[in-house]
DNA sequence: CGCGTTCGATTTTTT
DNA sequence: ATCGAACGCG
């Protein structure tokens, strides 16, 4: 990974190497290994390509050879060369894969995921969107924490309006590219009585001031730049000499933008993805990108890979059947020459326990045929489900592995660790100091920070900067001041460290003393040693970066999941973590009405949920290579409750060729118990891209107000009180101003006696 | 300020 | 049922 911080490179004017004599050479031995759309898809450099690729076609193959073929022909160099991915772990894949073709490590070129990419755009131009290139990335805790405050502040209740959901509607907002001053009439407006768009607003200037993004940000701020500067824009149109987009069905509006923006002039744009794969829209992905590329970009040729190589007929049909019953969708009929192979089976239990002890039975007898753990994956559709399975596996001693939950950096101590290491090379990051000032516990509360706030805002100064002036005045008591004393003293301490000495040094040496590390000692919970080896973990990984400063933008943008070692196990994990994998065979459990297709996305976006669920069915399928099992139960304990439940409509969708259901109950086979339940669920018209977002899109105006505004300067006022004012002070009450020292006075109190008190906190009497 | 209790909310997930 | 957050008491 290269240095973030990198700013060189840009004014280097780079011209295309000269084009190889490439019709006296034989066609390259990777070529040879491509069917002739796969080959096609590789060939066609030049103009607007939307690779249509069915799922196991063999899309990786085609990207990455795609990559080897325009660097090997040289059609431009490595540094002229965009590849967006939407995960690390795909950037990963392809800079590997990429490598192997040429035979050399792939350097150079702009690849990985698209937040990674316009945060190194960004970090280049930051001053022009208000912010300093050592800006912070926040992850979703912060954003929370942040927009709970702006809420608090604006005085709305928390309980109608959580900062949880405030949350969901800005950034639905900024995946459309809408900046606050183009949400108010967006979509999801009225939210918080129609304050939603001010609080939107007020949370983006809370993040400039405390020189941080959200990731949603980065892409807006690379909207907002590129249409206030056309130069920028074109510096990178002219740079960027071939673009490559990997699951393109997962854009949304913002990153279409941006790729738009960017592509505009030579148009060497390659777009690869599945629209039958689109199962994010309930975070923000356009599948109308995909479905509208032709008219997007004029010209565009469109191709199609439906060869597919990694499952059996029956259940390609069995999937193709299924996806044919979605309206919105270019169409794609994939084929196989391989065998038929057995038929999905879809079998029917009384309820989640027997399930799983269905699916363990059928798990042990592929065992017992020599088929490995590793190759056999149960596919959920919501994370509950787990449970049941992780329940029985254990008691018939089946190893397995459940797929997702927290990752790494987002475990507590994990992220109290970093905040931390931000504070220590970052002071003014407030967020990260309002989390562990206190943390250990030192006696520093709420009062304490109230009044580092009440300072903070008074003088334009970040609360570690407002602390540090607190310790000087007597508005704390003896116990937090003396707390904060020697927590700054220690911080200044660490920080001496940090020329001298190994920076992971610095760190174990930071949460030893500090006392962090002493506090999961003393934790008697079943978890505090996992933590404490987290944290060790952590100093390790620490080692691997060159700064302090590095480790935070990889910590934010880049780490990963670790992945548990790939050892003989079963996967269990949700349908949507199993985007991109492939078994041998798939369980596929809980096919019922309500559940699959839930019922929360039916309820939320009508006919179109119901289409996006069905692709997630789809995806279930295509994952297995050989076999494919779908169960149902007719009853499911949901939140301590029973409730009877229908089969999927999706069951009943299967082709009956490609299908065998089991004998002991069919498809619809048993009466359910209560029948006053209202009939099926009807689905609502399509909302189909929003009326905003069209607009935006078809109009080619600038989106986005070229608003710069400075970073807010400190603004050091001289004290308002002369020597001899009467004042009144919240706490001490009636005095009178005996010294001027700037900001600071020193105030005979009527009751209180002489106290040094910071001017802010009076008022005249 | 810290601890204990009550109340409420529980689809999917990446960056 | 279970977990987390918020509130109120000591």
């Amino acid at each position: 990974m290269s240095d973030p911080f990198d700013l060189s490179g840009l004014s280097e004017a780079q011209e295309p190497p000269p084009y190889a004599p490439v019709a006296t050479r034989p066609p390259p031995a990777y070529l040879a290994k491509l069917n002739p759309e796969q080959r096609e898809a590789v060939e066609a450099t030049e103009g607007p390509v939307l690779v249509l690729a069915g799922a196991g076609t063999g899309k990786t193959r085609v990207l990455t050879t795609r990559l080897a073929h325009i660097l090997e022909r040289g059609l431009a160099y490595p540094s002229q060369v965009l590849a967006v991915t939407f995960t690390n772990k795909a950037a990963r894949e392809m800079v590997e894969r990429v490598g192997a073709l040429l035979g050399r490590p792939a350097e150079g070129m702009w690849l990985g995921t698209f937040h990674a990419m316009a945060a190194r755009i960004l970090r280049r131009h930051a001053e022009l969107i208000g912010l300093r290139p050592d800006f912070t990335i926040l992850d979703a805790d912060d954003q929370i924490r942040l927009l709970k405050q702006i809420i608090q502040s604006a005085d709305i209740d928390e309980k109608r309006f959580p900062a949880r959901s405030l949350s969901v509607v800005i950034q639905r907002w900024k995946d459309r590219g809408l900046t606050p001053e183009r949400a108010k009439n967006a979509e999801g407006a009225k939210f918080a009585l129609g304050r939603a768009p001010a609080l939107y607003a007020a949370y983006q200037e809370r993040l400039k001031t405390v020189n941080a993004v959200d990731f949603g940000d980065l892409l807006l701020h690379n909207l907002t730049l590129f249409t206030a500067h056309p130069d920028i824009v074109a510096d990178y149109q002219r740079r960027f000499h071939y673009i490559l987009v990997d699951e393109y069905q997962d854009t949304n509006v913002a990153q279409y933008l941006w790729l738009r923006l960017l592509a505009q002039g030579r148009s060497n744009i390659c777009c690869v993805g599945d629209d039958d794969q689109s199962i994010y829209g309930w975070r923000g992905a356009e599948l109308g990108n995909i479905l509208r590329f032709e008219q997007d970009f004029p010209g565009a040729k469109v191709i199609r890979l439906e060869r597919n190589y990694r499952s059996t007929g029956h259940i390609l049909g069995a999937a193709s059947g299924l996806i044919a019953h979605n309206a919105s969708r270019l169409g794609k009929t994939l084929w196989t020459e391989g065998e038929s192979g057995e038929k999905v089976r879809v079998t029917g239990v009384w309820d989640g326990d027997a399930e799983a002890r269905r699916v363990g039975q059928e798990i042990e007898r592929l065992l017992a045929r020599g088929q490995r753990r590793r190759d056999m994956a149960v596919l959920v559709r919501a994370g509950f489900q787990t449970r049941a399975f992780e329940e029985r596996f254990l008691a018939i001693g089946l190893p397995y592995r459940v797929i997702g939950g927290l990752r790494f950096y987002e475990r507590q101590e994990i992220r109290d660790a970093i905040a931390y290491i931000r504070i220590l090379v970052q002071p003014d990051d407030d967020l990260a100091f309002e989390r562990i000032v206190n943390l250990p516990k030192r006696g520093l509360g709420e009062a304490a920070m109230q009044a580092a706030h009440q300072l903070a805002r008074a003088q334009r100064l970040s609360l570690y900067r407002a602390a540090e002036a607190l310790i000087e005045s007597d508005e704390l008591k003896p116990k937090p001041r003396t707390a904060l004393a020697a927590l700054f003293g220690a911080f200044a301490r660490w920080r001496a460290l940090l020329g001298a000495t190994p920076h992971t040094q610095v760190v174990e040496q930071m949460l030893d003393e500090s006392g962090y590390t002493e506090m999961w000692q003393r934790d008697s919970s079943p978890q505090a040693p996992g933590r404490l080896e987290n944290l060790k973990e952590l100093v390790v990984a620490l080692a691997e970066f060159e700064s302090l400063g590095a480790f935070l933008e990889h910590v934010s943008l880049v780490m990963d999941r670790e992945e548990g070692d790939a050892n003989d196990m079963i996967s269990v994990m949700t349908l949507h973590s199993a985007k991109g994998l492939e078994f041998d065979s798939v369980f596929l459990p809980g096919w019922e009405e309500g559940l699959f297709p839930h019922q929360l996305a039916l309820d939320e976006k009508g006919a179109a949920g119901l289409e996006e669920e069905r692709r997630l069915a789809y995806v279930g399928l295509t994952r297995a290579r050989r076999r494919a099992h779908i169960l149902f139960a007719a009853n499911r304990r949901v939140y301590n409750q029973w409730v009877s439940a229908l089969p999927s409509r999706f069951i009943d969708e299967l082709p009956p060729d490609a299908v065998k259901t089991d004998s002991e109950l069919t498809a619809r086979g048993f009466a359910r118990e209560d029948d006053d339940e209202p009939d099926a669920w009807w689905p609502k018209p399509t909302p189909g891209r929003t009326e905003i977002a069209e607009r935006l899109i078809r109009q080619r105006s600038p989106l986005i107000e070229p608003r710069v505004r400075p970073v807010a300067a400190v603004v050091s006022s001289n004290s308002a009180f002369s020597v001899g004012t009467r004042v009144f002070h919240q706490k001490f009450g009636y005095g009178l101003v005996r010294t001027v020292d700037g900001n600071k006075l020193e105030i005979a109190f009527d009751k209180a006696g002489l106290k040094k008190v910071i001017d802010s906190f009076v008022r005249a009497a």
